[in-house]
DNA sequence: TCAATCTTGACTAAAATAGTCGGAATTGAT
DNA sequence: ATCAATTCCGACTATTTTAGTCAAGATTGA
């Protein structure tokens, strides 16, 4: 089970991009000031995004990216996932084999932990983030620290 | 965040310990066959679980480990905490200086998940998974394999 | 035409993981 | 007293993953 800076820096830059006033695409320069991140990793991190339809992209130059989708219907689990980390905590990523083909001890314990905190990772949405006060106090922070 | 084999071969063994009768010191060797660790492996691992007080170990010939307490009284958490696999999941191992020394835009989210994670593990104790049907009949089939 | 932007793929350095190995210390049994 | 079984300890290594950079190309508004 891995939840590293990759997954940790795509939902903040997911939800930076979802702060933002959505009538002009938001480029990753903008992105990458306000968040601290390198545009070039922002890239790498966007193309994975991309794939998996949870942002847009204009290119050219006013270009940049859109949510794909409302706030409220991008998952937080679904952000972590697309860059290519795994909740499951098991060994044999869920498939049961952990030990020379058969179930280990602990096979089970692993997985409802698994279970656990991807249902708990599923329920929260950009959205419901935007509506939390500390999100608001940190924005407005980074807001007036950058223009 | 990590959960990794260190912590899973880490209850693994442990709770084989737990399976056990008590009145004698169970080697390395006899978990490393039913678990399919290695020893050297082992040893590394219960080096830490005694250096934190889970189990209690008999030198020599004859020797061993016992588990140091009640198995009721070992909580996962415990064990994975004591080979060094931190469930905290926050850039900043929850000091909130993620962003240059303020507060990153998701902190809270990152801490939030940590708190859940940590809180199910702790209610989760040797005891408790002695008691599943499934680990029981895992231990069956593992005992009649390595006798 | 040009500058700003996304797009792509390869590349690298550092860290963590998953172990192994050799030898020392201890102790019950013969 | 010796020996074999064990825990104990530290160093070592190979592999994988992470984090991040870099260079070059494609697109497009001004």
């Amino acid at each position: 089970m891995r939840l590293t800076t990759r997954g940790r820096y795509a939902v903040t830059a997911l939800l930076d991009l979802a702060l933002q006033p959505t009538d002009q695409a938001i480029t990753l320069s903008e992105i990458a000031g306000r968040q601290s991140i390198s545009v070039a990793y922002l890239e790498q991190l966007f193309s994975k995004l991309k794939k998996q339809g949870l942002v847009t992209s204009v290119r050219g130059a006013a270009g940049g990216y859109h949510l794909a989708r409302p706030a409220m219907d991008i998952r937080v689990l679904d952000i972590i996932s697309a860059v290519n980390e795994s909740v499951e905590a098991t060994r044999c990523d869920g498939n049961g084999n952990c030990q020379n083909g058969a179930m280990c001890l602990t096979h089970d314990l692993w997985h409802e932990l698994s279970e656990h905190i991807e249902s708990y990772l599923a329920e929260i949405t950009l959205g419901r983030l935007l509506e939390r006060q500390n999100v608001q106090t940190v924005a407005l922070r980074q807001h007036t620290a950058t223009v």
